[in-house]
DNA sequence: AATGAATGAGAGTTCATTCAT
DNA sequence: GATGAATGAACTCTCATTCAT
């Protein structure tokens, strides 16, 4: 169905996917609006009626990403009860996220420092949100004996990396499935975790839900607001 | 003693320093030759006796830096002969380097978009080199049974963003010394590559070489140069 | 009536116009585009609105002013039958076109060199085909024998700088009267065809058209142009 | 023999010509001073040794070749004393003038509005009296009869052109022989003074002078001079 | 005489952003 | 919502020129 004003979300969703494909092929500060503007097939000052600025694109855009990653691990890994569970859970959905959405992730990892201190400072809390979920996944499974872990902290400042570095280099159809890919990952996280390896397969099933609610509905700051305006449609 | 000439030896060094600080703190693309030359000292202009251009000073920087890390794993790596005390000496050779030039390396895993094609398929050739070196041992030590890993591609790629994301967040005078960060990473290698683990120290004995040989000397690729022009006397 | 658009058009005009002007002035390498854009009123970067570039701006005028020739040539040479009309028809229409459009002829004559080798081809291909017009009623004349010429070829060569001169030096107001002017070349172009002198005068009637159609319209490549772009709406 | 001070000597001649050729083949504006010093085969500053600055170096070309086109109408055109011979031999030897020295002369009428003003009166200063002798010519042979012209005036404004525009494309080994070249500008040239052709070959015989005197001792305005400094040679 | 390093101004061009229509 | 034109600041890079060595 067609609502009102939907020709505007359509622009809007437009913008979002040229400039997350455009920032990720050649960077924040050397990607210009105009170049985004042709891309969608407007004008840049049309651009305007959708976007506050090039920092709030930018905040919009990593922030959307932030909320998506973090809905999903409230839904997909904390649902779970005992650490082993939500570890592998963890690992899966990260590796998942990080392929579903490559230039969304690589954009939020790259580029952090192109944003203010301010929006930085904003986004930098909830990647704190995400780790910390992780970390404390960690310290809950040694508690109980399954993870045998010297310093967790450094344990989360290795995982993370090596499971992004995905990112880098995923390529959909390259030499492992998916499902491939993540078993491997599992197998890794595990060992670094000092957990015993499962015999069975190490894929948990994950409920299938939204992984993009949020970026959907970007917030990019545009001081017209869509739907602001009442319509008379007499 | 001052040779002549020196004057001009400083200000390239300065350049080289201020260029890496200013591209590490804000992106290549948002670094403005201004302001590197402000910083340096100098105006725009004279910038220019030193550097052919923007790209062929990211490309000197990242050259020199390359060289330095595959010169390094000749001499302090290759030189060793069993594949356990190789891998011990690549990743302590790594995290060594990789916290010595934090922002030299940070650079050249961040900048690498902004070279053009050109150069960049040749600082990605000597990535190649360096990382199938890693490999190389990996394959090495699991035919002679001290490692054992499924897929040793999938390995390098995991262990690589792992190891090289010290850069990201390491400061010197933090809660671990260098040589405990060192241990820690040794320790979650040696899982990773599925050996067991030693009793005694993992450090390896590593020569003290110089580690920016070639950074002292990089060519920034300026067309006014020290050396011999033809002349015309038709 | 002042309708929508019009005020880009008024500017693009003006642009036209203060390009001429100052590139007869200080020819074109001289000529910066902050003059210009100073000269018309605006900002250097609103030049862009309107023009490709620099180079583009001259290949645009330079256009123009062949295309606007060879067009009077169509129509006011070509249209008498006789090779003795054609060619005084030739010679008066050329030094009216160099007396009325004296700095658009003088910048085509002068800045030809600036011009990079691809648009400096399509202007000098334009150029021959009116230099070929001259040797074609020069040739046909002779044939009739109303013309005596030894060297065809080279009285074209001879015959154009001559004429041309006329845009070096001429202002109007001066010691003859453009009519008189035309006449005196027309006595000596005559003689140098080898043509026995008419009695009466020698002018011929021309049409009264618009010598400046194509220059009213030029094209200086500007990329933000008033034409379609498709949208991106995936 | 090589004197002293002929190594300056030699590098000045470079200069000289090199200059030439630059400017004639991009324009005086559009060659830097660094291309000719690379030309040349020293460096910029080197540069500074023997001219006193662009300007100068253009006017020092321009100056040179005006004096030596005088000196050689001096010598070859007013030692005659017939008014027809006088004609032949200007005609004669300014396409002579203008094919030998193609690329100076080619300068001398293309660059004059690089001059500074005051160096713009100089130049023009002695292209008038170059003209003003061919227009005496003129009107002398139409006192004794063997030339016939409306206009006299406007009959120099017309043949300087014609004649000069060979220096536009002339070629040593083209079509023509230069004898042959001359051959056809001295009938066109007669017929448009109102002459009876001659019958025989119109050429007349020049002494062979020097053409380049000034050009090769041609002074650029450097500050410190060549000779200037007393050597110690003991 | 020549070098190499510097200056300071200015070049063409692009940028994010604004706004009347 | 979109357009086309404008702004003003910034960009990389080149220029003629100077000067200690």
């Amino acid at each position: 169905m067609r609502t009102i004003g939907s020709i505007g979300e359509e622009t809007a969703k437009s913008i979002r996917r040229c400039a997350v494909d455009l920032i990720a092929e050649h960077g924040f500060e050397a990607m210009s609006l105009r170049q985004l503007a042709e891309r969608v097939g407007i004008t840049t000052g049309a651009l305007y009626n959708h976007i506050g600025g090039k920092q709030e694109l930018l905040f919009g855009l990593l922030h959307a990403v932030m909320q998506d990653l973090l809905a999903a691990v409230d839904s997909q890994v904390l649902s779970h009860l005992d650490p082993l569970t939500q570890y592998q859970a963890f690992v899966q959905l990260h590796i998942q996220f990080h392929t579903d959405r490559k230039n969304d992730v690589l954009i939020a990892t790259t580029e952090l420092r192109s944003l203010n201190s301010e929006n930085y400072k904003k986004i930098i809390k909830l990647r704190n949100r995400y780790e910390a979920t992780l970390s404390r996944i960690l310290k809950h499974g040694c508690r109980t004996g399954i993870f045998s872990v010297t310093d967790t902290k450094l344990a989360v400042l290795a995982l993370i990396p090596m499971l992004t570095g995905v990112s880098q280099w995923y390529r959909p159809g390259g030499r492992l499935s998916r499902n491939e890919l993540i078993e491997r990952y599992l197998e890794l996280s595990l060992v670094i975790a000092g957990a015993s390896r499962k015999k069975s397969s190490l894929l948990v099933e994950l409920p299938d839900i939204d992984l993009e609610a949020n970026a959907r509905t970007a917030d990019f700051g545009a001081k017209r607001r869509r739907f602001a305006r009442s319509r008379d449609l007499r």
